[in-house]
RNA sequence: GGGAUCUUAGCUCAGCUGGGAGAGCAUCUGCCUUACAAGCAGAGGGUCACAGGUUCGAGCCCUGUAGGUCCCACCA
């Protein structure tokens, strides 16, 4: 007894328990095994603070797609899912919730917050795999990770204590990002620079034994002047040459200054003298090293001036600049005002403007780690899609900084730092140490900070898989083959994976990294959470399914291109998959339950061998588009193939002879083995992009079957090449369409059934007309067909319309307006001639003759001889109007 | 300041190594043809931003111009 699909199409009805089956199953699950191809990939790990986005699900259905097209290719498929502890995004939420409760943190101190944190991550940690989950996503969730699990600590501490071991991680007092709000020093990839309006601000700071002198300095951050320790020129500027070495007084604070001379100064800029302060500017930092100054800071971890600032300390950093600003007016030393737009770096979580602040803080040493990732990329061990990527890529790792790594936050891993209470010494290792090595004191305090969230992230392809353990898995699954990914995070993560692979496993991570771009809405806005122009996932697959945002998301977009998302979208996604669930159903009713037998060859008709030959060489171009990672190509092939040819003209054709099953049982066979073959081979194509409604009908179609996950991914074989049948099929195509196109501009209704008249003096184009009659007749609404060589027995006044080789009749004398078909004609022939000028013309320029290839001169022979012929057609219908 | 990228039908976008301009939506016309009106059959609509160049041949390659978007960058 066969089985029947349900009436409607309802994503809703299917999807839950399908991924359940799949998951019972074990069908996710990749297990090592030397005798199968590994293919991997390893899923950016979303924040456990997170809720799936848009740009998750795009992530995550271009993954799903390409691990379940692996899959049925036979690879030994693993998708290695995870969570990320996100360390400052979670550790904000937390404080946030608890002070929803009147909690604060630093009252629960480091081990009370930890366990709040740990709470929150039981609580929300998997509401992201659930709604992963939703989508389709094929991952082995049986090796589900966390960067924060043991395994995963593991792998950080080793690579610290390694790469300090090795010197390329050192501690040491820099010019940091400071985040006054977060309170905690961020890298410079974290740092976004904003255009921002703002003013230069000419102070005079009086000369030290000269009366009435004065420098005039330009500065946009005035209440930095109290960390001043110089004031440089260009050396080679004759304007202050001879102030070089003499003293300067800070106004408010009386401290005196130099004047130093260096070529960091561009001489044409501001008033070509700049106030130094090492403490709170990174160039000036560099100076101050430079020259030996003294780095002095006035503003405080929470951006608050200091004691430093004279009677301006308490005040916020703006407040002060205000305050100052008035004062040196009311002292006559501001000169002028003058409106300056310049960068501002914020930090990208809370916006905050950071603060450049010395601080203590550990850094990874980058330049030498970085050789091997620049090397990777250049000589194609590691392939960067779309191309173009590399030269961001470059930019990044050509420029490259040390990396600070230590936050000033509770949520993460701590630094393996301990230091002896008594005499400082420090010793870096994985437990803390009993006693000091070197004074033997047994008060061994760790290092308070903890590592930037991205340091354990580097390392989550080799980590997930076991390292620092030597696993079979790991053993078997590294590399990985594919890391699919949004460009906005090339610098935070992709190049620190790349160096992390190479400096820890000495191989790269993966061959090949596929960006995709944004999701954004419908006016091209990003969607964020405050513009609340956001379109959620889940809303999407609860009206529409999880197949049809899949479609949506995959097609018509080319590899790292942003892509506009709206609603209008989804709909022609959610009609593609009514239209393949309808057009299965009417096949599983006609089939019934006909016991079907494999057709003789003989018995497959010229349509049914034209169907067969394009099903097969759509699985050869799928199959070449999907190797070269072009998804969005590869579904539209098969999306087009489904409805344009299988639905609109196969099942079409194939009615008459399931409709007259009882007259010849073996054509209805045919027809209805053939069908169910495409069928089949048109959803395992299809699976990857739509996985549960393919599941569904596949496992209807064909009841004895458990999956269509596993099934074979079709592949292009000679014997299914039909192509004389396929070029039979189109011509016959053509001949339906043209007079289609002819009864519609006439405005006759369909039901108006008509002889039709096919008149060609070639045998052979005659024989293929004569003989496939049956297919097309029904589908142009004739009710005879006539095939013959010339127009005996046609009225004179019959309509016609020029095919190849041909020319069609259709006797409709009381509709046809004689006037309107005239017109008609002239057009034919004007566009006729347009066609004959170009081919002509092509063909009498000699160079194209002798440099164009052979065949396509050729071609175009042919073209200029069809067109002359059907040109002749339509002049001679034109005189027997007249 | 450096770099990337885009400019193709009314809208949103495809267009692979250069060989007669495509899709979806929208518009118009006709159809409830027993899988599907969430559909079927048709139609209209484009000097592929602009200017040069290479080529037998350019939406595609090169140069320049204009406009948009994005990334990077220590001009205080």
């Amino acid at each position: 007894m066969s089985k029947e699909l349900a009436k409607t199409y309802d994503p809703k009805g299917i999807e839950d328990r399908l991924y359940k089956k799949w998951e019972d199953n074990g069908y996710f699950h990749a297990k090592a095994d030397k005798s199968k191809k590994p293919f991997t990939i390893v899923m950016p790990p979303p924040n456990i603070t997170g809720q799936l986005h848009m740009g998750h699900a795009l992530d995550n259905t271009m993954q799903d797609i390409l691990i379940r097209y692996k899959r049925m290719q036979g690879y030994n498929a693993l998708w290695q899912p995870g969570t990320d502890h996100a360390a400052i995004a979670t550790e904000v939420k937390v404080i946030e919730h608890l002070k929803e409760q009147g909690i604060n943190k630093d009252d629960l101190g480091r081990e009370g917050f930890l366990e709040k944190c740990w709470e929150w991550r039981e609580e929300y940690g998997g509401r992201i795999i659930r709604q992963l989950k939703k989508l389709g996503s094929s991952a082995d969730w049986e090796r589900e990770r966390f960067t924060m699990d043991e395994g995963c600590s593991d792998a950080v501490l080793e690579v610290f204590i390694k790469l300090y071991e090795e010197g390329y991680i050192y501690k040491g007092s820099r010019i940091v990002n400071w985040c006054p709000v977060c309170q905690t020093s961020i890298s410079d990839a974290e740092v976004e620079h904003e255009e921002q309006d703002g003013f230069f601000w000419h102070i005079n700071y009086p000369v030290v034994g000269e009366e009435g002198r004065f420098v005039e300095i330009a500065t946009t951050r005035p209440e930095t002047m109290f960390g001043d320790t110089a004031v440089a020129v260009n050396p080679e500027d004759e304007r202050y040459k001879d102030i070089i070495g003499k003293t300067l007084m800070l106004p408010f604070i009386n401290r005196e200054i130099p004047v130093i001379a260096d070529s960091y100064v561009d001489k044409e800029f501001g008033t070509g003298c700049v106030k130094i302060t090492p403490a709170h500017d990174p160039n000036d930092f560099e100076v101050g090293k430079r020259h030996n100054l003294e780095e002095i800071v006035v503003i405080g971890d929470d951006a608050v001036m200091n004691s430093g600032a004279g009677k301006f300390a308490g005040m916020d950093r703006y407040e002060c600049r205000e305050a100052l600003v008035k004062e040196l007016e009311e002292m006559g030393l501001l000169v002028k005002v003058v409106p300056h737009s310049h960068n501002v770096g914020t930090h990208d979580r809370c916006k905050t403007t950071v603060e450049p602040m010395i601080k203590q803080q550990w850094f990874v040493k980058m330049d030498e780690l970085i050789k091997p990732a620049i090397e990777g990329v250049k000589n194609g061990e590691i392939n960067l899609l779309p191309k173009r990527m590399e030269k961001t890529y470059f930019n990044w790792t050509d420029n490259i900084r040390d990396w600070c790594i230590s936050r000033q936050l509770w949520w993460g891993h701590r630094i393996p730092a301990y230091y002896c209470e008594e005499c400082g010494e420090m010793v870096v290792a994985k437990n803390a140490p009993e006693k000091c090595p070197k004074c033997g004191c047994v008060h061994m305090k760790q290092d308070e900070d903890t590592l930037d969230t991205w340091f354990s992230s580097a390392l989550w392809p080799f980590s997930t898989l076991g390292w620092p353990e030597k696993t079979e898995d790991l053993d078997y699954f590294y590399p990985n083959d594919v890391l699919v990914t949004g460009y906005d995070i090339i610098f935070f993560w992709v190049i620190r994976m790349i160096f992390s692979g190479y400096a820890q496993m000495g191989k790269a991570p993966f061959h090949t990294v596929l960006f995709h771009g944004l999701v954004r809405d419908s006016q091209g806005r990003k969607m964020s959470k405050s513009l609340g122009n956001g379109i959620d996932p889940l809303e999407v697959i609860d009206k529409y399914g999880a197949d049809a945002l899949r479609l949506t998301l995959i097609t018509g977009n080319a590899p790292g291109n942003d892509m506009r998302f709206y609603w209008e979208r989804v709909e022609n996604s959610r009609n593609f998959a009514n239209k393949v669930w309808n057009a299965s159903r009417f096949i599983m009713m006609n089939i019934g339950d006909t016991e079907l037998s494999t057709p003789a060859k003989e018995d497959f008709l010229a349509e049914d061998k034209w169907i067969l030959s394009k099903v097969n060489n759509l699985a050869k171009e799928m199959t070449e588009n999907m190797d070269k990672y072009e998804m969005g190509i590869a579904v539209q092939k098969v999306y087009d193939f489904i409805w344009d040819e299988f639905c609109d003209w196969y099942i079409e054709m194939t009615k008459r002879r399931t409709y007259n099953r009882e007259q010849n049982p073996v054509s209805a066979n045919t027809a209805l083995w053939t069908l169910k073959e495409v069928l089949t081979q048109a959803l395992k194509m299809l699976h990857p992009f739509m996985p549960f409604i393919t599941e569904e009908i596949f496992c209807t179609l064909h009841p004895q079957a458990d999956t269509i996950m596993l099934a074979d991914w079709p592949v292009y074989t000679t014997e299914r090449d039909f192509a004389k049948e396929e070029a039979m099929v189109e011509r016959c195509k053509e001949l339906v369409k043209s007079v289609r196109n002819r009864r519609s501009e006439m405005d006759v209704p369909p039901s108006r059934k008509a002889t039709v008249y096919i008149v060609s003096d070639n045998t052979e184009v005659r024989d293929i007309f004569e003989a496939e009659k049956d297919m097309y007749a029904g589908l142009m609404g004739a009710s005879e067909v006539l095939v013959q060589a010339d127009k005996a027995g046609i009225s004179e006044d019959a309509v016609s319309v020029v095919i190849p080789d041909a020319v069609v009749y259709i006797p409709l004398e009381d509709l046809v307006d004689m006037a309107k078909e005239k017109e008609r004609l002239e057009k034919e022939q004007a566009r006729l001639e347009k066609e004959l000028a170009r081919s002509k013309g092509m063909l009498s320029n000699e160079r194209f003759l002798s440099k164009a290839p052979e065949a396509k001169v050729a071609e175009e022979k042919e073209k200029l001889a069809k067109y002359e012929q059907m040109m002749e057609q339509v002049k001679a219908q034109l005189a027997s109007i007249k």
